[in-house]
DNA sequence: TACTATCTTGAACCAAGGTTCAGGTTATTG
DNA sequence: CAATAACCTGAACCTTGGTTCAAGATAGTA
């Protein structure tokens, strides 16, 4: 019972580090084909430590999905405090929030599609389902202030945000957003 | 010189049919990602078979495209002739030929995609050409009105419609354009 | 330093899918 | 019917990319 489990070796830890960096660049700017070799060699170690830390590309880019994704919940969580408590302006903070989902679902659309096709699928956690709440509070703020769509609802920013160009280069990303943002205002 | 080649034989014609009807059927249900067996084995034919009518992988799907692609583009010469004979008014036109375009893409489903993944570029064809041309002078049209955002593009009709929510029900099709709607007309 | 559990390496394995080609079949013509 | 060009077949080839594992290297410890 009283083993003690010897700690991990800094290298383990290093590489660990190194391979997420790595898979996060590479399927940021390149999508979620990029192959586990061609990560392998930007973290500078070999395939084989790869599948050390991860037991497959699917748990790696889940691991890579992770991160993302608690960064946008702390984002519509934080913007929505600021409405509640510092009276900041729904609709800028909603629009700033989407532009911001837009830059990382570059990453998000294409691991869930990942994730699908290797048959992982996201369970929701803790932490979704407040920034979900989050978002819904931020949105009945902007409705009530008449600067937002008066029938806006949060399926609808889930419906853009699936259906955004998370492929394209980033000044087709902006032009989308720019064509998109006046259906999301009040008319 | 004067060389009589022989006529194809009926069964490479009959042939040639069953592929591009299986191709159809399963790449618009089940996306690109159909195997040249797969196609093979629908078709009634062997893998060989197709290469000897298609080159490649890139080439059958560019048929199946250019079939579906013909359709809009002659819905977009007869939005545009509505217009300049008609007196039609341009926003409207423009409008209904997105809905159009999402209805056959729901149904479509990955053929664009599939073209674009599989690098076989829009070598533009003349109806292509003829469908861009008209849908640019029915912006411009809705643009001189006034009945359409100042800036649009071509380019942005494409980006719209190449981010619609193609495998989604009518609902939520109908809701994606209620929401873009507002972006294509003027502010 | 010597020891060993931990970690790394990279060649090799395997499956999937596009593509080829030598050989067999068949439509067409005279 | 004979002759042949056109066509079809499908096993095998090849590349790509995920995954494994036996052998070697190394960090931590006494």
């Amino acid at each position: 019972m009283g083993e003690q489990a010897r700690a991990r070796r800094s290298d383990a830890v290093r590489n660990r580090g190194r391979i997420l960096t790595a898979a996060r660049h590479l399927v940021t700017e390149r999508g979620p084909q990029v192959s586990m070799s061609e990560i392998a060699g930007h973290a500078g170690v070999a395939v084989g430590t790869l599948y050390q830390h991860f037991p497959t590309k699917a748990d790696l880019v889940s691991a890579v999905v992770a991160e993302q994704a608690g960064e946008l919940v702390d984002a519509v969580v934080q913007a929505w405090e600021r409405v509640r408590d510092d009276h900041a302006e729904p609709a800028a903070e909603l629009l700033a929030f989407v532009e911001r989902v837009l830059e990382a679902a570059a990453v998000d659309r294409a691991v869930k599609a990942a994730a699908r096709s290797l048959g992982a699928e996201p369970e929701f956690s803790d932490a979704e389902a407040r920034g979900a709440a989050a978002l819904g509070h931020l949105i009945d703020a902007g409705r009530a202030a008449g600067t937002l769509r008066h029938d806006l609802a949060v399926s609808d920013l889930y419906l853009l945000v699936a259906t955004c160009p998370t492929d394209q280069p980033p000044e087709v990303r902006r032009r989308w957003l720019t064509l998109v943002r006046p259906g999301l205002l009040r008319q």
